[in-house]
DNA sequence: AATTTAAATCGTAATATTGCAATATTAAAA
DNA sequence: TTTTAATATTGCAATATTACGATTTAAATT
């Protein structure tokens, strides 16, 4: 195992907020997020259609947003209706939020 | 090019913000983040002996969290001395925080 | 029952990331 | 000036990601 992330060797909290990050850090992704954000309830074969990408690649994408907890999905007929989970949100932006404190009272070189 | 991020079909914004959070996509990078927050004044050699990896693959991680400008690198002799780039980091919290307070808003299916 | 619609999964090619040993670079120290 | 120290770069292997066509699954519609 060589090319592979040394998950074991940070901690649960490192980890997470990593996977949090990393689940952001495409824009295919963030452009989803602000479309869940506009559209309010969450419409599936829309994104699709706002998206340039093939509905496999979109739906690839709303995988590992929902793998990492920063979305969820419900069922509903043959649709799936999908929507931001806040909480998961929320703790990367109190974690962010907590960094830049410290940041502004340090002193830089 | 086929397995190569289309960035060119979204927006200037989108693109920074998902290029951000790559940059702390990693458990390692995040670790950097908060030993450069817990020792201040920032040392580099300092993040080797730190973290769990080889100095070429710290290297590799300072140059990415330099490149996303999360961090800047000042030259002090023959060392080089590391530090969070507050502005950036804000840019990021800023914008994840508008999301928050439209996402609380909003209802969920 | 056959068709349509919505979404997931599979297979695969292209590309990117991760990690490290080895080497290169550069400045301080001896 | 040789040595040491700090860091970057190169080359490479292992693995992960991105993208999409084709196929599958499942529910709604005809």
């Amino acid at each position: 195992m060589m090319g592979a992330t040394k998950t074991e060797h940070f901690t649960e909290q490192q980890n997470q907020v990593a996977t949090l990050a990393k689940a952001l850090g495409h824009p295919a992704r963030i452009a989803i997020i602000e479309h869940l954000l506009k559209v309010n309830e969450c419409i599936c074969n829309d994104i699709v259609n706002e998206l340039p990408l093939a509905q496999a690649t979109v739906s690839q994408h709303l995988k590992e947003l929902k793998n990492a907890g920063i979305i969820k999905g419900n069922i509903e007929g043959n649709s799936i209706c999908y929507c931001i989970d806040e909480k998961t949100f929320e703790l990367l932006n109190n974690y962010l939020s907590t960094i830049i404190q410290s940041v502004q009272k340090a002193k830089c070189c």
